[in-house]
DNA sequence: CTCATTTCAGCAATACTGACATCC
DNA sequence: CGGATGTCAGTAATGCTGAAATGA
């Protein structure tokens, strides 16, 4: 008898199965993260400042679903180590206009190639038509109403 | 321009959309389960003891994947509120002996109901195919040995 | 005045670690 | 002795809340 195995209960779950993946995906994008010495929301920062242009700390909260307080020790740390400029916005001065740099630039593209690599990794057991059809459906479940 | 969406970079990390639909997983869950006074680790404790009979808590932590403090404190908890009973094990004094008791089995009984509507919410928008096609890509995914 | 933005201190829930006593 | 079990105190990381300062 496997002590591993978990309850029928819980393997007849779909969420249960959704929820050992995320873990999963989670552990390896962490871990692939920090090795270039990022976040996972270092990632998602860079990654709207790069594709919307400058923005404000709360419209990226916003966007990200992040919490106000976890975007500006986020963006505090991004601004340190030079991934980002981080000003007062001459329009409103009560916003920080965060701005990606070059050097932002350079570690966003690192990131990619890295997050798709552990794409590659998650996803290796799965064909192409299966990749398809797994965005397909999680699509599907996401579209439900969060609230 | 609506600042909920999320950047192309992280629409197109599958890992994002299994992590979005465990989190609405989760949420859902936990509602249900709070619905019964219960939490979501006091639905798996039940289902492993009315599954495979009495157990130590370690032999529990190592089937659901659990902390033993966590299990610890699940355990007294339901123990104090009558679900289980805890007793030293004859065989071996070290272990706690933990057994499910019949209002145990009938707040099993009604989790397995409400936990079972939540599937069917979570996975309203997926045809009866396509759920089994979600469930056997996860199973795919999760295959992967997690380390 | 009202509302939005940012920062700070602090809180709460979570999950783990180390130490310990106990026992096989 | 080595190794497993359960409990406790403490810790660390997380994510949030309320208050305050600034400004639209």
């Amino acid at each position: 008898m496997d002590l591993r195995e978990p309850p029928r209960r819980l393997r007849a779950l779909t969420s249960y199965a959704v929820t050992l993946a995320a873990a999963q995906a989670g552990e390896l994008a962490g871990r692939r993260v920090t090795r270039h010495g990022a976040t996972k929301a270092a990632f998602g920062v860079l990654a709207v400042l790069d594709e919307f242009g400058p923005s404000s700390q709360a419209d990226l909260g916003r966007r990200l679903g992040m919490d106000r307080r976890s975007v500006s020790e986020e963006a505090a740390r991004l601004e340190r180590e030079g991934f980002i400029l981080r000003k007062p916005d001459p329009a409103d001065s009560r916003r920080n206009r965060l701005e990606i740099t070059s050097p932002g630039r350079e570690l966003l593209s690192q990131l990619d190639e890295s997050l798709s690599a552990m794409q590659d990794e998650l996803l290796a057991p799965l064909s192409a038509h299966e990749r398809g059809e797994l965005v397909r459906l999680l699509a599907l479940v996401n579209r439900q109403a969060p609230e």
